[in-house]
DNA sequence: CTGCAGAAC
DNA sequence: GTTCTGCAG
């Protein structure tokens, strides 16, 4: 074994005297939150399960409000830089969530089939390649919402690789989406209001709020009233198209869509600068 | 080529 | 599970 180097020693020694527990045994108390609830918990969402249509997922990818009658998350929130991606592939091993509460009916992998809607991630496969670990996060069912074809593999998909692009050229970004109201039209034509024999509802619309940071230290109060802010809300309708920027709209129309809070964690008076406004950049 | 998938076996 | 196909960019 190599011998340590004196300062290396010194560090070592320091680390272990600022831990307050020993490092051979589980925290007793994780934490609360996550790096992915830094700019707030929009519903005020707790893994209560008295709380069904409310109930909060926190995984080390991402964390989210899942709604157990509607059989899809009310909101999804995650954290993007370019550490959270690497090389893992795509795992694809879509399949149930047994981090649910005894009891609670599980959306399975093969909810989906024949249904005309796609299992459409919220959080994305791609912004999650780390380790494979991470990367099959994703396909954890509480994760998908019943998405029109073209709206995820046009609309949405466009904007993830956009909000990728923006962490390639050094960006931090926070990035929530959901989805509200009944009744979609997926490749089958009509408006379908649930699948899964009534398990999954299929929401009318979808949206997403993406916060774009420099790099820096996970913290709300670097959020500031020059910080760009891109928010959509799209039909989950089958003849949309790759052109996500048309559905650009305030923070402030998604809350009153939703009856969220969203930003919570950023002070009053930049919330109500951002929140306000309609994203005019560019969209590639 | 990658990323979003569905369908067949 | 694996393999194949389709679509958009």
């Amino acid at each position: 074994m190599k011998l340590l180097t004196k300062p290396a020693y010194l560090l070592l020694v320091l680390a272990a005297a600022t831990s307050c527990d020993s490092s051979n045994s589980p925290d007793p108390t994780p934490k609360a939150t996550s790096v992915h609830l830094t700019l707030g918990n929009p519903s005020g969402a707790v893994a209560d399960v008295k709380k069904p249509t409310n109930y909060l997922l926190l995984k080390p990818q991402y964390a989210l409000s899942y709604h157990r009658d509607r059989g899809i998350p009310n909101w999804v929130s995650w954290h993007l830089d370019n550490t959270w991606r690497g090389a893992a592939p795509r795992q694809d091993d879509f399949r149930a969530d047994d981090a649910l509460p005894e009891g609670w009916y599980q959306v399975q992998g093969s909810s989906y089939q024949g249904s005309g809607f796609d299992r459409g991630h919220n959080c994305p496969s791609a912004d999650r390649t780390k380790t494979v670990a991470d990367n099959s996060a994703t396909f954890l069912m509480t994760n998908m919402t019943p998405q029109a074809p073209r709206s995820n593999q046009q609309t949405w998909a466009r904007l993830e690789e956009y909000c990728r692009s923006l962490a390639d050229t050094g960006k931090e970004l926070y990035i929530l989406c959901g989805s509200y109201g009944k009744g979609g039209s997926g490749s089958d034509g009509g408006v379908t209001q649930t699948i899964d024999e009534g398990h999954v509802t299929v929401p009318r619309r979808c949206w997403k709020v993406v916060i774009i940071l420099p790099i820096g230290s996970n913290d709300a109060a670097r959020v500031s009233t020059g910080t760009r802010v891109i928010a959509i809300d799209s039909p989950n309708d089958n003849s949309i198209g790759s052109n996500w920027g048309q559905y650009r709209v305030s923070v402030d129309a998604i809350e009153a869509a939703t009856g969220l809070d969203l930003l919570s964690a950023v002070s009053p008076a930049v919330q109500a600068k951002l929140e306000s406004t309609v994203d005019a950049g560019p969209t590639e």
